[in-house]
RNA sequence: GCCGCCUUAGCUCAGUUGGUUAGAGCGCUGGUUUGUGGAACCAGAGGUCCUCCGUUCAAACCGGAGAGGCGGUACCA
């Protein structure tokens, strides 16, 4: 940015990461692909099929914006292709969902249920759960104009946050729609684009600000802990009242709040044909079996993106995130969704009413990770080369042994046995099979259960004890050696 | 983007109102134990004290700028 600090970086220093693109370990990783897999399980089972896309979507195809100067937009990450044309990673799923619909035509039948797993990318702050490139799972139906398809994305989520290990009280699924925000908008008279944008922010912020702060924002404007202004959208006293009572309609049932919002959404028509996607939307959500405890309508969900032209749902995470370093951490949103009918016709003309649902998958990882939720390491079995001039012999017993199905390595450093050891214990490998001089005598091989090991450790007193005991370990004849390690394996599950 | 706080060993942190060779715990490496992780004891190796500029006889410490981290706020298709 500056010109002072051009000079090249060197040594340790080359070795940065941009912030927001996480490096992922193994158990990371597998606690995210144990996410995917069962997520997607779940969107298998209620009827969808898979549809990929790639990484890059021509800038115009994914948003309203238009290259400007340097850059399309802050918000993605762009560059130009060699035909100087701007191509931007997707930011999500959806969009280039509907670009698909458009360019595909009649070659997919209507309606079409897809789901899709990947990562998407968004240029923004990162923080704690949040990063510049994550995954997401997403499911939609493309083709479906009736509000029961909407009911049942939610119901489908809900299933899908519980077989991920959610209980009833640890998330909630809010829904809400964009027409009854309309009409509340209107039944205030806010006209401008700005005043409504500004309305529809502060009431967003109603689980975090509470009721005053966004009545702060309603009004004159709200000054934060840092000191910093936030602008208001200027309402009047009556106003911002009639606002807050709507936004606050919510109640412990969804029939409760929808007798509530039927006085509070004013007479608009808008504000009447929002009531009646909720009312069904309800009676859909009863059929479909959904608990009120997972799903409640919550009249102050605006959601971000733009595209979404009615009943909009979010995904919030309610279980307390305390790290192992005591501090808490708040998750907040883990997915959400909502009706997009217009994205398909700004390709085609047509219109394609749509609806999908999105678990945020990097969220709830982090989420559990934070939590100290790790999966247990499985790693390999490693077979200690004890002779380091010839390591032919552990090379060939870990070749008995990837033959018989088990996942193993030959130890491949250079330290000796102890640091060998300490190596399988890291890699939190099942066992270790030794073969030294005395085995290779006695035609033998030694296995070492290391869990096993572990807990017989455990009641042993004394160093010397715990040195004499050997605990957790067994001598076999070589030819016994990949069934009984077999059994250690499928022992420890 | 804006505001605040922070940055010393791999990690968590001490540190002298500016004064020689910058410390601890954990971890790591080696040994006690030709060949035994998670236990014990002994020893050892790790530092441009975030970077650059300035003040000073002297800066890890003071001043300025920058980078990175954390938190808040804004934005979030």
């Amino acid at each position: 940015m500056s010109d002072k600090d051009t000079q090249p970086l060197t040594g340790k220093d080359l070795a940065r990461k941009p912030r927001g693109f996480p490096d992922k370990r193994e158990g990371l990783i597998h606690a995210q692909a144990k996410l995917v897999e069962t997520v997607t399980g779940i969107y298998r089972k209620w009827g969808f099929e898979a549809l990929e896309t790639g990484a890059f979507e021509y800038a115009d195809a994914l948003g309203k914006f238009l290259p400007d100067d340097d850059r399309p937009n802050a918000g993605v990450f762009a560059i130009q292709d060699d035909d100087e044309q701007w191509m931007s990673l997707r930011y999500d799923l959806t969009a280039p969902l509907a670009r698909f619909i458009a360019e595909a035509g009649q070659t997919v039948g209507r309606p079409f249920r897809r789901y899709a797993a990947g990562p998407v990318w968004r240029n923004e702050k990162p923080g704690p759960g949040r990063f510049r490139e994550f995954w997401q799972c997403d499911a939609d139906t493309v083709g479906a104009p009736g509000f029961h398809a909407d009911a049942e994305m939610i119901a489908m989520g809900a299933e899908a946050l519980r077989a991920v290990g959610m209980e009833t009280g640890e998330f909630v699924i809010r829904v809400n729609t964009r027409r009854l925000l309309n009409g509340v908008l209107e039944s205030v008279g806010a006209a401008s684009a700005d005043t409504r944008l500004a309305i529809l922010r502060a009431l967003d912020k109603l689980d975090r600000l509470g009721a005053s702060g966004v009545a702060d924002l309603l009004g004159k404007g709200r000054l934060d802990d840092s000191g910093d202004f936030t602008k208001g959208a200027g309402l009047g006293d009556a106003e911002v009242k009639a606002v807050l009572a709507f936004a606050e309609a919510g109640a412990k049932t969804r029939a409760e709040t929808l007798a509530n919002l039927s006085k509070a959404a004013g007479n608009s028509e808008e504000g009447k044909a929002g009531l009646a996607e909720l009312e069904a939307i309800a009676v859909a959500l009863e059929a479909l079996g959904a608990p009120e405890g997972d799903v409640v309508i919550d009249p102050s969900v605006v959601r971000g993106l733009e595209y979404y032209t009615g009943p909009v749902y979010e995904a919030e995470l309610l279980r307390e995130v305390t790290g192992e370093d005591g501090k808490t951490y708040r998750i907040g949103s883990i997915g959400g969704g909502g009706r997009y009918d217009d994205l398909v016709a700004r390709f085609t003309g047509e219109t394609v009413p749509a609806t999908g649902f999105s678990v945020g998958i990097s969220r709830l990882a982090s989420a559990l990770a934070i939590m100290g939720e790790t999966v247990k390491l499985d790693g390999p079995v490693v077979v200690l080369n004890l002779d380091k001039d010839s390591p032919a012999v552990a090379l060939e017993i870990a070749t008995m042994l990837r033959r018989a199905g088990l996942r193993a390595e030959a130890y491949m450093g250079g330290s000796g046995m102890k640091g060998q050891m300490k190596y399988a214990d890291r890699r939190g490998a099942p066992a270790v099979v030794m073969v030294g001089s005395n085995e290779i005598e006695a035609g033998t091989v030694t296995i070492k259960d290391l869990e096993m090991g572990a807990m017989k450790a455990k009641a042993i007193q004394s160093n010397e004890e715990y040195r004499e005991a050997r605990p957790g370990q067994i001598e076999v004849p070589r030819d016994q050696m990949v069934e009984a390690v077999r059994r250690i394996v499928e022992a420890q599950g």
